[in-house]
DNA sequence: CCTACCGATCGGTAGG
DNA sequence: CCTACCGATCGGTAGG
């Protein structure tokens, strides 16, 4: 009763299988990952994974749904308490970038199915994700008066773009000289240049 | 003397099995592109490749750095004539977006790097570019007192990182239903919101 | 859930 | 530059 919760042995099995899943496919990308990788390191036979999963692409497409983190995120985000529309974008956008992290487990499973698998299960993360997330951009531009974006779904775009390329550009820089160059609080200044730019004049 | 200029037989069949190997890197990535498949695609058996590369692993080696797109494009950049700044970064944006065109490859050749050799090859990309462009954007700071941005480095990883932006919320976003609620314009929208932000107001 | 196995394919090489 | 081959490893399964 302490741990185990409700989940039965069958379930559990499955998650641990999961999680050794991801994170070989996290560090090795998922054509190089083996079954038998997985199988030693979630702790059972290569057999053993096939009561649970028919395939190698099944795990993989098992993840990408399970562990999507937009459940967790979204309530947090929504919760967040503001005033006004700079305020809430500049939090929500905080709030999106500490939860995914300083491993941005997801961004690089996005990028698996982008690169390894050609985008071909739909880009599943958006289809079944963006009608969750899209209304709250409707409401946003609606409400406001302020925006130089009008679009909801390009205002969306360009919000998880920034978050993309806060991540994206922070794996490229890492450990390169560059690196030491950057001010110690990039994240700050991303979510300053989403809002107001890189120029401080207007158009 | 038509079309063959100066370069030998030897060093024309490696720019074809270059040409090959990228093609099929580009859609299945690395690791699910074998050997056979590039020689088949270049026209050699698959001994033959290994007269002129001596592992799979040489080949992409071989193709982030031959194929990279800065030696084309910074040139254009710099001779854009614009009298302000806002119109330099515009120019400049636009027409790396253009040169990068419809299917941007080597977006996907630095991805394939991150996710698939984990980095390893220390974003070669970045390391010797990086001294060929950073002084771009170290003149730029000096010069004018209108940016928002003033470290020439965080200058520069927003620059690109709004680039990898635009292309990778594009690819994320292509084919779903998201696309079509789009405006026709989004690299101009793009642009601008680099330069001014997604709010209209001041801080 | 494991053992033992399958055919297929992999990267790479020898030898010409 | 090709033919023919190597050992290793792959995803997956049968049978218990």
């Amino acid at each position: 009763m302490t741990k185990s919760e409700k989940l039965k042995k069958g379930e559990a099995t499955r998650l641990v299988v999961e999680d050794a899943a991801l994170e070989l496919y996290m560090d090795q990308g998922y054509h190089a990952t083996s079954m038998r990788q997985i199988a030693d390191k979630a702790g059972l036979a290569l057999g053993g994974i096939y009561n649970h999963f028919k395939s190698k692409e099944e795990i993989f497409e098992a993840i990408i749904i399970d562990k999507h983190p937009y459940k967790k995120i979204l309530p947090i985000v929504l919760a967040v308490e503001t005033e006004n529309l700079e305020g809430f974008l500049s939090n929500a956008m905080q709030v999106v970038i500490e939860e995914l992290g300083s491993e941005p487990y997801y961004m690089k499973l996005m990028l698996i199915e982008l690169i390894e698998f050609n985008g071909k299960h739909g880009s599943t993360l958006l289809k079944f994700i963006a009608p969750e997330i899209l209304p709250v951009f409707e409401r946003l531009v609606k409400s406001r008066k302020d925006l130089r974006v009008t679009n909801p779904a390009m205002l969306m775009r360009s919000f998880f773009g920034m978050i993309l390329s806060y991540f994206l550009t922070g794996m490229l820089m890492s450990g390169s000289i560059l690196e030491k160059l950057l001010p110690k609080n990039p994240a700050d200044i991303y979510v300053d240049i989403m809002l107001h730019g890189i120029l401080k004049s207007e158009a």
